[in-house]
DNA sequence: CTTGGAATGTCAACAAGGCTGACGTAAACT
DNA sequence: AGTTTACGTCAGCCTTGTTGACATTCCAAG
């Protein structure tokens, strides 16, 4: 059985993929995703903080003035959940809330300096690894890595990435 | 503006990495991780099994007979946290343990005929998804896709990733 | 041969962080 | 005025990580 073939956008790509193939993709997609969040783990520890809590930095940092349900749709969790980790970081001062201007129902949120702070110690320590390995493999392969990334998003995460990619420029 | 350049594999590898593509490299891992994940959640939830269930039948599948020890290395977790879910495994007839014959301590892992169909019903839904992106990205993209991926593992983990590869040829 | 430590695996209890459901409040919309 | 939207919160559940205590088995030193 001819598994797997196409003609991809231009002439003849054929492009057997075995399942041992796709297995270690599969596999070496979970051991760098250990990696990739492992850095800024282990600076959480010992701060009662996790990973929710840099995904929420993270975010808000990258959009400040973001709402809380721009922020839901983002991290695709629910608000019960959210709500638990932006409680935290605005009681300790991280994340502050502000009530809308033109809609006061919503609460637009932003860093403050411990929070800029906070989230620059995690991100530092994450780019880190990035940055090297993006250097070991070489640009090519960083490109090749971006497309096969995008293509195994979900649409709706596409289009959000996408948008995220814009709204920075 | 050139913002990544470089003289490729040889010579004098040049790689201008600014913090917006390094941001823009973690969000495309991040979103791409939940999509790698979707497919086999979605077919867990209801089964009372959950993403650290699919990581054990997957590595036993790939390495039947293997200890709990081993599995414990390549998983990254405690041993009472795979502890559960190798039980309720075992209890529900998927996985098969059998008492090392060299060495009584040991527990070699199998999969039965049961655990081989959700396995393979796991990981069948997984690929179809991998199968898609790297069809999509074309050849070129797909081992650039590898190359970043195994540099951001830790040395450990790409040790482990290695001898998987090879064990299966 | 015995004994003490190392290795392997199991049981118990707890915490983080997902989830659903229900409810309340304020603001906006129609 | 009534409905919808945005947000917060309480209560409770599940999965999956953690540490601590314990049983069994092996092995090596006395």
């Amino acid at each position: 059985m001819a598994e797997a073939q196409s003609a991809a956008k231009s002439g003849e790509t054929l492009l057997y993929l075995t399942d041992e193939q796709l297995r270690q993709g599969a596999e070496a997609m979970f051991f760098a995703y250990r990696g990739f969040t492992a850095d800024p783990d282990r600076i959480l520890t010992g701060l009662s903080y996790g990973r929710a809590h840099h995904r929420a930095l993270h975010f808000i940092h990258g959009a400040p003035g973001t709402t809380v349900n721009n922020l839901l749709n983002i991290l695709g969790v629910t608000k019960q959940s959210l709500n638990r980790v932006l409680r935290t970081l605005i009681e300790d001062g991280l994340v502050e809330s502000k009530v809308g201007r033109t809609d006061k129902r919503e609460r637009h949120l932003y860093l403050t300096e411990a929070g800029e702070a906070l989230e620059r110690e995690l991100s530092d320590a994450q780019r880190a690894r990035m940055r090297a390995a993006f250097r070991q493999a070489g640009p090519e392969a960083v490109a090749g890595f971006r497309r096969v990334l995008e293509a195994m998003m979900d649409p709706e995460m596409r289009r959000q990435f996408a948008r995220l990619r814009e709204g920075r420029g």
